[in-house]
DNA sequence: CTGTATCCTACTAGATACTG
DNA sequence: CAGTATCTAGTAGGATACAG
């Protein structure tokens, strides 16, 4: 996400284009109410990604000023990564889209069976 | 989007899955609050989309079940698309995220702009 | 009018190895 | 510990032509 696709047509639009693609819904989630994580510990919380995936998405992220990345200058190095003000908006806004998939996430779950099954 | 990742995480995860992407969030907006549009209407909704792609995310907001799809046998063909009630659950619970991003609007573009320039 | 089929490109993302 | 570099595979998405 965030590829650059053309003036934005509406709100939710660039709302998507923030917070879609793979791992960027699983950071926020990490980083949810006010948690601060160090890059090692943000890894677990987020199973599967690779160190570039979350470096490019924890770049991206704040750049848009959503992520707020906090450099302690030791040895070894120290760097906590937590949600900016914006970010929080951002994630209280997510709520109900959190809770929507919960709802259904059998649902969905059933529908994503059927597409793995497909691809097999 | 939707395309087998393995078992949600979290609501938040499947969600984005459902309505990720480059062009359902235009679906969305352009079926918003129970407007019913033909195939070819909702094609001038979404600027730029290719009949292709507009047929494939169709069919999977269909099989998510987030999207009706009524065939009148007519000669010429006609096709109505609209939202399923769980469709229009969903656009309910995008609609705090749908007025972040107008809120926002400006820094995102301003960040989207950075993008491209970048990669020219 | 509403799709299908085919081919093609660009980009997303993973694996691996390496560095301050 | 927290990155960076490089190489590669898979997939999203686009162009075009065709069909019911």
């Amino acid at each position: 996400m965030g590829k650059g696709k053309g003036p934005y047509l509406c709100g939710l639009d660039a709302a998507v284009d923030v917070v879609g693609g793979k791992w960027k819904p699983l950071i926020l989630w990490a980083l949810y109410a006010g948690r601060t994580l160090r890059f090692g510990e943000l890894r677990r919380h987020v199973p599967g990604v690779s160190e570039k995936m979350l470096i490019q998405q924890l770049r991206e992220m704040e750049a848009d000023g959503i992520v707020h990345r906090e450099v302690y200058r030791e040895v070894p190095p120290k760097v906590e990564y937590s949600l900016t003000e914006l970010g929080e908006t951002l994630n209280k806004a997510l709520e109900p889209l959190g809770l929507w998939g919960d709802k259904h996430m059998e649902r969905l779950v059933a529908r994503q069976a059927e597409k793995i099954e497909q691809s097999a």
